[in-house]
DNA sequence: ACTAAAAACAGTAATGATTACTGATATTAA
DNA sequence: TTAATATCAGTAATCATTACTGTTTTTAGT
Protein backbone atom coordinates (compact mmCIF):
# COMPACT_ATOMS: atom_id res chain seq x y z
CA UNK A 1 0.00 0.00 0.00
CA UNK A 2 1.52 3.39 -0.96
CA UNK A 3 1.43 6.20 1.33
CA UNK A 4 2.08 9.76 0.16
CA UNK A 5 5.05 11.14 1.25
CA UNK A 6 6.59 14.94 1.14
CA UNK A 7 10.11 13.55 -0.43
CA UNK A 8 8.36 11.40 -3.13
CA UNK A 9 5.86 14.38 -4.17
CA UNK A 10 9.48 16.88 -4.37
CA UNK A 11 11.16 14.22 -6.58
CA UNK A 12 8.71 13.78 -9.10
CA UNK A 13 7.48 17.22 -9.27
CA UNK A 14 11.58 18.42 -9.83
CA UNK A 15 11.69 15.44 -11.91
CA UNK A 16 8.61 16.19 -14.16
CA UNK A 17 9.81 19.92 -14.17
CA UNK A 18 13.39 19.19 -15.86
CA UNK A 19 14.09 19.51 -19.46
CA UNK A 20 17.58 17.18 -18.43
CA UNK A 21 18.35 14.10 -17.53
CA UNK A 22 19.64 13.93 -13.49
CA UNK A 23 21.50 11.51 -12.22
CA UNK A 24 20.38 10.14 -8.23
CA UNK A 25 23.02 11.90 -7.08
CA UNK A 26 22.08 15.58 -9.23
CA UNK A 27 18.30 14.99 -7.81
CA UNK A 28 19.37 14.54 -4.54
CA UNK A 29 21.91 17.92 -4.57
CA UNK A 30 18.46 19.39 -5.82
CA UNK A 31 16.70 17.79 -2.73
CA UNK A 32 18.69 18.84 -0.02
CA UNK A 33 17.69 22.48 -0.61
CA UNK A 34 14.96 21.12 0.43
CA UNK A 35 14.93 18.91 2.71
CA UNK A 36 18.73 19.50 4.59
CA UNK A 37 18.61 15.79 6.19
CA UNK A 38 16.98 13.70 3.20
CA UNK A 39 18.91 10.72 2.68
CA UNK A 40 20.89 9.49 -0.86
CA UNK A 41 18.96 6.22 -0.45
CA UNK A 42 15.41 7.93 -0.09
CA UNK A 43 15.96 9.29 -3.65
CA UNK A 44 16.91 6.46 -4.91
CA UNK A 45 13.74 4.51 -3.95
CA UNK A 46 11.12 6.76 -5.00
CA UNK A 47 12.98 7.57 -7.95
CA UNK A 48 12.85 3.75 -8.83
CA UNK A 49 9.49 3.62 -7.15
CA UNK A 50 8.41 6.22 -9.66
CA UNK A 51 9.53 4.21 -12.34
CA UNK A 52 7.77 1.07 -11.34
CA UNK A 53 4.56 2.92 -11.57
CA UNK A 54 5.11 4.50 -14.95
CA UNK A 55 5.65 8.37 -13.78
CA UNK A 56 9.80 7.82 -14.58
CA UNK A 57 11.64 5.62 -16.43
CA UNK A 58 15.40 4.66 -16.53
CA UNK A 59 17.75 5.73 -18.95
CA UNK A 60 21.10 3.39 -19.40
CA UNK A 61 23.54 5.68 -21.53
CA UNK A 62 26.75 3.46 -20.75
CA UNK A 63 28.22 6.59 -19.05
CA UNK A 64 28.12 4.32 -15.72
CA UNK A 65 25.03 6.05 -14.22
CA UNK A 66 21.58 5.98 -13.58
CA UNK A 67 19.60 8.74 -15.78
CA UNK A 68 16.27 9.34 -14.86
CA UNK A 69 13.39 11.01 -17.12
CA UNK A 70 10.48 12.70 -15.93
CA UNK A 71 8.71 12.14 -19.55
CA UNK A 72 7.42 8.77 -20.25
CA UNK A 73 6.24 9.47 -23.65
CA UNK A 74 8.15 7.46 -26.11
CA UNK A 75 11.17 8.92 -27.27
CA UNK A 76 15.03 8.27 -28.16
CA UNK A 77 18.27 9.70 -26.34
CA UNK A 78 21.66 11.01 -27.54
CA UNK A 79 24.01 11.36 -25.10
CA UNK A 80 27.19 14.03 -25.98
CA UNK A 81 30.34 12.07 -25.37
CA UNK A 82 32.14 15.05 -24.90
CA UNK A 83 30.11 16.98 -22.41
CA UNK A 84 27.97 13.81 -21.30
CA UNK A 85 24.47 16.11 -21.73
CA UNK A 86 21.87 13.53 -22.51
CA UNK A 87 19.05 15.17 -24.79
CA UNK A 88 15.67 14.00 -25.88
CA UNK A 89 15.49 12.85 -29.73
CA UNK A 90 12.22 12.38 -31.15
CA UNK A 91 11.53 8.50 -31.69
CA UNK A 92 13.41 6.94 -34.44
CA UNK A 93 9.67 4.81 -35.49
CA UNK A 94 6.41 5.94 -35.06
CA UNK A 95 4.69 3.74 -32.35
CA UNK A 96 1.67 3.04 -34.51
CA UNK A 97 1.12 0.37 -37.00
CA UNK A 98 1.91 -2.67 -35.08
CA UNK A 99 3.83 -1.12 -32.27
CA UNK A 100 6.27 -3.06 -30.60
CA UNK A 101 5.68 -6.57 -31.34
CA UNK A 102 6.21 -5.81 -35.06
CA UNK A 103 9.38 -4.39 -34.56
CA UNK A 104 11.94 -6.90 -35.07
CA UNK A 105 11.17 -9.42 -38.08
CA UNK A 106 11.22 -13.30 -37.68
CA UNK A 107 11.81 -12.99 -34.23
CA UNK A 108 9.60 -15.37 -31.67
CA UNK A 109 9.60 -13.13 -28.30
CA UNK A 110 7.89 -10.75 -27.25
CA UNK A 111 9.09 -7.20 -27.24
CA UNK A 112 7.81 -5.09 -24.56
CA UNK A 113 10.50 -1.84 -24.70
CA UNK A 114 12.31 -0.50 -27.16
CA UNK A 115 15.24 2.21 -26.21
CA UNK A 116 17.40 3.95 -28.42
CA UNK A 117 20.50 5.53 -27.40
CA UNK A 118 22.83 7.76 -30.18
CA UNK A 119 26.15 9.13 -29.37
CA UNK A 120 28.19 11.59 -30.67
CA UNK A 121 28.85 15.59 -30.42
CA UNK A 122 25.96 18.03 -29.97
CA UNK A 123 26.06 21.05 -31.55
CA UNK A 124 27.92 23.23 -28.65
CA UNK A 125 30.70 20.76 -28.32
CA UNK A 126 31.49 21.07 -32.02
CA UNK A 127 32.20 24.82 -31.60
CA UNK B 1 52.82 0.32 -29.07
CA UNK B 2 50.96 -2.47 -29.27
CA UNK B 3 52.25 -5.82 -28.48
CA UNK B 4 51.11 -9.02 -28.77
CA UNK B 5 50.15 -11.52 -25.93
CA UNK B 6 48.93 -14.87 -25.38
CA UNK B 7 46.03 -13.85 -23.08
CA UNK B 8 45.09 -11.14 -25.50
CA UNK B 9 44.73 -13.70 -29.06
CA UNK B 10 43.04 -16.21 -26.74
CA UNK B 11 40.16 -13.78 -25.54
CA UNK B 12 40.09 -12.36 -28.82
CA UNK B 13 39.94 -15.60 -30.44
CA UNK B 14 37.15 -17.18 -27.89
CA UNK B 15 34.88 -14.23 -28.49
CA UNK B 16 34.83 -14.04 -31.99
CA UNK B 17 33.44 -17.87 -31.98
CA UNK B 18 31.11 -16.91 -29.34
CA UNK B 19 27.54 -16.41 -30.45
CA UNK B 20 26.82 -14.79 -27.25
CA UNK B 21 27.85 -11.74 -25.21
CA UNK B 22 29.32 -12.50 -22.77
CA UNK B 23 30.31 -11.16 -19.40
CA UNK B 24 33.72 -10.07 -18.36
CA UNK B 25 33.33 -12.73 -15.68
CA UNK B 26 31.97 -15.23 -18.59
CA UNK B 27 35.13 -14.51 -20.30
CA UNK B 28 37.25 -14.66 -17.07
CA UNK B 29 35.89 -18.16 -16.00
CA UNK B 30 36.55 -19.39 -19.56
CA UNK B 31 39.96 -18.20 -19.77
CA UNK B 32 40.80 -19.47 -16.61
CA UNK B 33 40.76 -23.20 -17.95
CA UNK B 34 43.67 -22.17 -20.43
CA UNK B 35 45.29 -19.93 -17.97
CA UNK B 36 44.75 -20.97 -14.53
CA UNK B 37 46.28 -17.59 -12.81
CA UNK B 38 44.84 -15.12 -15.28
CA UNK B 39 43.90 -12.41 -13.70
CA UNK B 40 40.27 -10.06 -14.12
CA UNK B 41 41.95 -7.25 -14.67
CA UNK B 42 43.66 -8.86 -17.64
CA UNK B 43 40.42 -9.50 -18.82
CA UNK B 44 39.23 -6.06 -18.34
CA UNK B 45 41.81 -4.82 -20.26
CA UNK B 46 41.76 -6.63 -23.10
CA UNK B 47 38.46 -6.64 -23.74
CA UNK B 48 37.79 -2.78 -23.37
CA UNK B 49 41.26 -2.38 -25.78
CA UNK B 50 39.95 -5.12 -28.30
CA UNK B 51 36.61 -2.45 -28.52
CA UNK B 52 39.07 0.07 -28.89
CA UNK B 53 40.51 -1.16 -32.01
CA UNK B 54 37.70 -1.89 -33.41
CA UNK B 55 37.69 -5.68 -32.88
CA UNK B 56 34.81 -6.15 -30.31
CA UNK B 57 31.59 -3.82 -29.36
CA UNK B 58 30.32 -2.88 -25.79
CA UNK B 59 27.14 -3.58 -25.31
CA UNK B 60 24.97 -2.24 -22.08
CA UNK B 61 21.86 -3.81 -21.42
CA UNK B 62 20.80 -2.10 -18.11
CA UNK B 63 21.57 -5.16 -16.62
CA UNK B 64 24.08 -4.02 -14.63
CA UNK B 65 27.00 -5.51 -16.21
CA UNK B 66 29.13 -4.61 -19.50
CA UNK B 67 28.34 -7.61 -21.93
CA UNK B 68 30.85 -8.01 -24.92
CA UNK B 69 30.03 -8.74 -28.69
CA UNK B 70 32.83 -10.28 -30.82
CA UNK B 71 30.66 -8.78 -33.81
CA UNK B 72 31.18 -5.30 -34.56
CA UNK B 73 29.01 -5.53 -37.86
CA UNK B 74 25.78 -3.21 -37.46
CA UNK B 75 23.42 -4.85 -35.73
CA UNK B 76 21.24 -4.57 -32.65
CA UNK B 77 20.15 -6.27 -29.68
CA UNK B 78 17.61 -8.17 -27.64
CA UNK B 79 17.57 -9.25 -23.78
CA UNK B 80 14.96 -11.02 -22.54
CA UNK B 81 13.99 -9.77 -18.65
CA UNK B 82 13.14 -13.60 -17.53
CA UNK B 83 16.58 -15.01 -18.24
CA UNK B 84 18.76 -12.47 -18.77
CA UNK B 85 20.32 -13.71 -22.43
CA UNK B 86 21.16 -11.30 -25.00
CA UNK B 87 20.54 -11.76 -29.05
CA UNK B 88 20.87 -10.17 -32.32
CA UNK B 89 19.04 -9.28 -33.88
CA UNK B 90 19.06 -7.67 -37.22
CA UNK B 91 19.65 -3.47 -37.31
CA UNK B 92 16.58 -1.52 -37.27
CA UNK B 93 17.59 0.90 -40.18
CA UNK B 94 19.87 -0.19 -43.42
CA UNK B 95 23.06 2.06 -42.82
CA UNK B 96 23.00 2.96 -46.64
CA UNK B 97 21.40 6.41 -47.68
CA UNK B 98 22.60 8.90 -45.29
CA UNK B 99 23.70 6.81 -42.42
CA UNK B 100 23.97 7.83 -39.20
CA UNK B 101 24.36 11.71 -39.62
CA UNK B 102 21.10 11.86 -41.10
CA UNK B 103 19.24 9.41 -38.07
CA UNK B 104 18.29 12.22 -36.26
CA UNK B 105 15.71 15.24 -38.04
CA UNK B 106 16.58 18.78 -37.20
CA UNK B 107 19.74 18.26 -34.84
CA UNK B 108 22.72 20.48 -35.01
CA UNK B 109 25.28 17.86 -33.65
CA UNK B 110 27.05 14.67 -35.12
CA UNK B 111 25.75 11.10 -34.48
CA UNK B 112 28.85 8.76 -34.69
CA UNK B 113 27.02 5.98 -32.96
CA UNK B 114 23.09 4.40 -32.92
CA UNK B 115 22.62 1.66 -30.24
CA UNK B 116 19.17 0.28 -30.08
CA UNK B 117 18.19 -2.27 -27.50
CA UNK B 118 14.95 -4.41 -27.26
CA UNK B 119 13.53 -5.95 -23.76
CA UNK B 120 11.10 -9.09 -23.45
CA UNK B 121 10.48 -12.38 -23.31
CA UNK B 122 12.30 -14.66 -25.64
CA UNK B 123 10.35 -17.38 -27.13
CA UNK B 124 11.88 -19.40 -24.80
CA UNK B 125 10.67 -17.79 -21.49
CA UNK B 126 6.89 -17.82 -23.13
CA UNK B 127 6.93 -21.35 -23.02
C1' DA C 1 71.36 -13.82 -30.53
C1' DC C 2 71.78 -10.03 -26.81
C1' DT C 3 69.97 -6.16 -24.55
C1' DA C 4 67.30 -2.45 -23.08
C1' DA C 5 62.76 -0.09 -23.29
C1' DA C 6 58.26 -0.63 -22.48
C1' DA C 7 54.01 -3.26 -22.92
C1' DA C 8 51.57 -6.68 -20.54
C1' DC C 9 51.03 -9.54 -16.74
C1' DA C 10 49.13 -11.45 -11.85
C1' DG C 11 47.73 -10.09 -7.69
C1' DT C 12 45.64 -6.89 -4.86
C1' DA C 13 43.66 -2.56 -3.23
C1' DA C 14 40.75 1.30 -4.20
C1' DT C 15 36.74 3.44 -6.25
C1' DG C 16 32.12 4.58 -6.71
C1' DA C 17 27.33 3.70 -7.81
C1' DT C 18 23.66 1.25 -5.97
C1' DT C 19 21.31 -1.63 -2.54
C1' DA C 20 20.27 -3.45 2.03
C1' DC C 21 19.77 -2.95 6.85
C1' DT C 22 18.17 -0.63 11.34
C1' DG C 23 15.76 1.81 14.54
C1' DA C 24 12.89 6.12 14.44
C1' DT C 25 9.12 8.90 12.30
C1' DA C 26 5.05 9.87 9.51
C1' DT C 27 0.85 8.44 7.26
C1' DT C 28 -3.58 6.35 7.09
C1' DA C 29 -7.48 3.05 7.68
C1' DA C 30 -10.49 1.63 11.17
C1' DT D 1 -7.22 8.06 18.75
C1' DT D 2 -4.79 4.21 17.72
C1' DA D 3 -2.61 0.43 15.65
C1' DA D 4 -0.42 -1.15 11.53
C1' DT D 5 2.89 -0.22 8.37
C1' DA D 6 5.04 2.56 4.77
C1' DT D 7 8.66 5.73 4.69
C1' DC D 8 12.40 7.99 6.56
C1' DA D 9 17.61 9.23 7.81
C1' DG D 10 21.76 7.31 8.57
C1' DT D 11 24.96 3.91 7.76
C1' DA D 12 27.01 -0.40 6.25
C1' DA D 13 27.40 -3.78 2.67
C1' DT D 14 27.68 -5.20 -2.14
C1' DC D 15 29.70 -5.67 -6.38
C1' DA D 16 31.34 -4.37 -10.99
C1' DT D 17 35.05 -1.93 -12.62
C1' DT D 18 39.43 0.58 -12.37
C1' DA D 19 43.97 1.73 -10.53
C1' DC D 20 48.24 0.48 -8.50
C1' DT D 21 52.66 -2.39 -7.86
C1' DG D 22 56.32 -5.13 -8.64
C1' DT D 23 57.43 -8.90 -12.05
C1' DT D 24 57.50 -11.10 -16.59
C1' DT D 25 57.18 -11.05 -21.61
C1' DT D 26 57.63 -9.00 -25.99
C1' DT D 27 60.15 -6.63 -29.47
C1' DA D 28 63.09 -3.08 -31.79
C1' DG D 29 67.75 -2.03 -32.36
C1' DT D 30 72.35 -3.26 -32.03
Amino acid sequence: MLKHSKQREAIRTSLHNRCDHPTADVMYREMRTIFPHISLGTVYRNLSLLCDIGEAQLIITGDGVEHFDGSTEPHDHFRCRECGRVFDVPAAEPAGEGGLSCSIPDFDGIVETRATLYTGLCGDCIR
